[in-house]
DNA sequence: GCGGATCAC
DNA sequence: TATGGTGATCCGC
């Protein structure tokens, strides 16, 4: 009876490697008592996750009352749509690439133990009293795990050992590993110091055609276990033995024989060799002096299971750490498989349908990547516990979940995940948050504020970020955690100005919280909506800066000095000594404030137009979605929709991939880079003019008016007409429309000479900054057009996408009949809309 | 755009 | 004595 007051979100999650059957009951009653904290006084944090725990349970209800009201002809209609989505998802089945997920097994704790052999057969787990980040297999026996809090660990364990972390030594051990995966796809994707994903499809391919030596590698004899009996004899060299020795083996005379020979001759070759007698490898490594280990020279297959233990095999011998694979056709299989044979081990689901259903069918679901705690106890509620079961519900589940939610369930059913294997190139927002004991005093809240402000800043700064949307995050002693977020008008990454943004979120929440005090015991500051800090803006102005001189306009070079050079505008020191007579959120309004910066581009985008179009694009078959996953789920993309020219095409890759990854896309400043185009460029007016569209098209931002303001001859003179206009149209700046034009325009010449090096023939993009040797004009011209181009692309993609939100809400809203609109229409909607932007 | 919630690591 | 930090996404409003 005591059971049934446990907490089910506070139960030991023993879905990990190394935690099979071990006496749950027991260990939760353990974790259960621990968190509780003393006889009637229970702890804050059990509390709170019993608080969690009944709007959980009350969200089931209320689930379960939308299931009761469902109708047999809903659940029919139900059954058919879910039906017609398996179909659809499974003409898009892909099984042609090999996956990879590696893991390292217990990482830190590996790590740890690694370098003191003292804890070598102690149960011990890395962190502090307060959490674990990792532990051993020893004390996993125990059902010590991650997540869970040091001073539990020790109640279930007594014995446990705690390490404290040391992430410097984790992120060079994760760099070498690293290098390893690169080797095997260039293009991998790190999830976390320990793990990442590996598309081996291309591997595979030359490995097929390889020469054997390429697949012989240096093993020690003694492994794992002896590890450290030989580091504190210092007897052997534990440098990387294929570094040191490989270099020579394959110079030996012997080996060049071999080289075009097959695998049997090799095999029968090395049969020959005595150990450590390979003609002339040197006994002695030279970098620290010791005797080179007893090894094996180890033959890999070209099979891909070969080639993952090859993999394994080398991160052994580098790090002297294991990692474990899983090998399938996509990544969530993938990620399942690495969990299988933990540790070090490997698994393989073969690219058959059978195979795959046959593992997926009574697969729980809290194994997939992206079903947590709560979702589990949701599709519990509704009787799915297993892979299968998503099959068997799924005209229930197309109901009462969302059309995201029931495709993701459809797509584990059927065992699909996304078969590209991408770094998620620009990050979203950054963050840094404190725990700590309780503060209620204003001044010190704010004063810890500032703090995290300063740390975010200058982390911000350090990724040449700035951002748009600054939030606070709150946690009050009760644990209960709230956020508060506020929009600037401009990019910043200025550490004032974003402590007046938290500053003043955070004082509502104190005001709001009267006559009540603000008892917190976290606090974190996030910027989000980010952008690159400098590339547009550095690189027009560089571009410009000679003639800006020469010209000798005052006005052109103050205005430069302000938006390059906050720190010296005379308004910072207005900034400095008045601050807190400004209402910080009408401050950032004015156009006059430091490190301001407009929305501009960042990414390069030399691939649009200079790169062939990459073989692992999903933007060639499929549009690729960010899931809630992490992971990235894959829509079928209308191939009807092919655009004809270069241009087009390469502009709609890039809408796909903006819309891949769901970015926040704004709305920019790319009316200040018009003229950029024309200034180069009037030739092309087929490009140009399909700019201008954009231009008027997105003309909804601050920056509108500057445009209209902008003589319209100036579009469309032949003339290269220069241009203080476009850098006053900085918000940092006043736009002067009274200017005079220069009599004498700055030459083309002159400005290309600004982006060219005479001495190499060297020509800059000014927009990417991408570097070509003698460029020729005309592909420069196409160039810069498509990079400024893709401004006006966000635009129409931001408000796209907003559209969309709308319309999605409403739908849902008046939600009886769902109409299961898929993301392709989706797709489709924004395809159409940047096609007519081509127009 | 905002805030809560969920998830991964 | 005592339950983290960072980043992302989705959903509902």
């Amino acid at each position: 009876m005591e059971k049934q007051n446990l907490i089910s979100r506070m139960e030991l999650n023993d879905n990990k490697a190394g935690m099979e059957g071990l006496d749950k009951e027991k260990i939760n009653q353990i974790i259960y008592e621990s968190s509780k904290g003393k006889l009637f006084m229970c702890s804050k944090f059990f509390e709170n996750e019993q608080k969690k725990e009944e709007q959980l349970n009350q969200r089931i209800k209320e689930q379960q009352a939308l299931v009761d009201s469902i109708s047999p002809a809903q659940l029919h209609h139900g059954l058919k749509e879910a039906n017609r989505v398996i179909k659809e998802l499974q003409d898009c089945l892909d099984l042609s690439r090999t996956i990879v997920h590696v893991d390292m097994d217990a990482f830190y704790a590996a790590v740890e133990m690694r370098d003191d052999p003292r804890l070598k057969n102690k149960p011990m787990a890395v962190g502090s009293m307060g959490m674990l980040s990792t532990s051993n297999y020893i004390a996993r026996r125990f059902g010590v795990r991650a997540a869970m809090p040091g001073f539990i660990g020790l109640k279930l364990c007594p014995n446990l050992v705690l390490v404290k972390p040391n992430f410097d030594k984790y992120t060079a051990v994760s760099k070498e590993i690293r290098g390893i995966f690169a080797q095997y796809d260039p293009h991998f994707s790190p999830m976390s110091l320990d793990e990442a994903y590996l598309d081996f499809t291309e591997h595979l391919n030359h490995r097929i055609l390889s020469k054997s030596f390429s697949r012989l590698f240096l093993i020690r004899k003694e492994q794992g276990n002896d590890y450290e009996t030989n580091s504190s004899k210092s007897a052997e060299c534990l440098c990387d033995l294929n570094a040191l020795l490989k270099p020579h083996l394959i110079a030996s005379e012997e080996f060049e024989v071999l080289c075009g020979n097959s695998d049997e001759d090799m095999l029968v070759y090395l049969s020959t060799l005595n150990e450590n007698n390979i003609y002339p490898l040197p006994g002695c490594c030279s970098v620290c002096n010791r005797k080179f280990p007893s090894y094996t020279l180890k033959l890999y297959g070209v099979s891909i299971e070969d080639a993952v233990l090859e993999m394994r095999n080398r991160i052994e011998q580098l790090t002297r750490l294991t990692a474990s694979a899983g090998i399938a056709p996509n990544t969530m299989l993938a990620k399942i498989c690495s969990d299988k044979n933990k540790p070090n081990g490997q698994f393989h689901i073969h690219p058959d349908r059978q195979e795959i259903d046959d593992f997926i069918r009574d697969l729980p679901i809290r194994k997939i990547s992206g079903i947590g705690k709560v979702t589990e106890k949701l599709l519990g509620a509704l009787g799915v516990k297993t892979c299968n079961d998503l099959y068997k519900q799924r005209a229930l589940l197309y109901h009462v979940f969302s059309q995201i939610s029931f495709q993701y369930f459809m797509r584990i059913a059927l065992g699909m995940g996304s078969i590209y294997v991408e770094r998620d190139e620009d990050r979203k927002s950054m963050s840094t948050e404190q725990t700590f004991g309780e503060i209620n005093e204003p001044n010190e809240l704010y004063s810890k504020c500032e703090e995290l402000c300063q740390i975010l800043a200058k982390d911000l700064d350090n990724e040449h970020l700035v951002g748009k949307t600054v939030s606070i995050k709150i946690k009050t002693v009760s644990f209960a955690v709230k956020t508060r977020s506020h929009s600037l008008q401009h990019f910043t990454n200025d550490e004032k100005l974003i402590f007046n943004a938290a500053k003043q979120l955070l004082k509502t929440e104190i005001e709001a919280t009267q006559p009540d005090i603000l008892r917190l015991r976290l606090m974190g500051v996030r910027m989000s909506r980010l952008t690159s800090q400098n590339c547009v803006q550095s690189s027009i102005q560089s571009m410009f800066k000679k003639n800006l001189k020469s010209e000798t306009s005052r006005n052109y070079t103050n205005a430069m000095n302000i938006s390059t050079d906050a720190t010296s505008s005379t308004n910072n020191n207005q900034f400095k000594t008045e601050p807190e007579q400004l209402d910080p959120i009408f401050y950032y309004n004015s156009s006059n404030s430091p490190n301001l910066y407009r929305e501009s581009d960042e990414e390069d985008y030399s691939h649009v137009c200079d790169s062939p179009p990459s073989k692992r694009s999903p933007l060639k078959d499929k549009v690729v979605l960010k899931s809630s996953t992490g992971t990235k789920k894959k829509i079928p993309k209308d191939n009807n929709k092919q655009t004809k020219t270069v241009e087009k095409d390469t502009i709609l890759r890039f809408v796909y991939k903006k819309e891949s990854t769901n970015t926040l896309l704004e709305n920019s400043g790319h009316n200040n880079l018009k003229y950029v185009d024309v200034f180069i460029t009037n030739e092309n007016e087929e490009v140009g003019s399909s700019r201008s569209t954009g231009s008027s098209k997105s003309a909804e931002t601050t920056s509108t008016s500057v445009i209209s303001s902008f003589p319209s001859t100036h579009n469309k003179s032949s003339r290269p007409s220069f241009t203080s206009e476009h850098f006053n149209d900085s918000p940092l700046t006043c736009v002067n429309h009274e200017m005079k034009l220069p009599k004498d325009p700055p030459a083309i010449s002159s400005s290309i000479e600004s982006m060219t090096d005479p001495s190499f023939g060297m020509v800059t993009c000014p927009v990417c900054g991408q570097q070509k040797l003698n460029w020729p004009l005309e592909q420069l011209n196409i160039h810069v057009d498509l990079c400024l181009s893709k401004n006006t692309v966000k635009d129409i993609l931001h408000r796209d996408e907003q559209t969309l939100r709308r319309s999605k809400a409403l739908k849902r809203d008046g939600k009886e009949l769902p109409d299961l609109s898929l993301p392709c229409k989706k797709r489709i909607k924004t395809q159409m809309t940047v096609e007519s932007y081509f127009k």
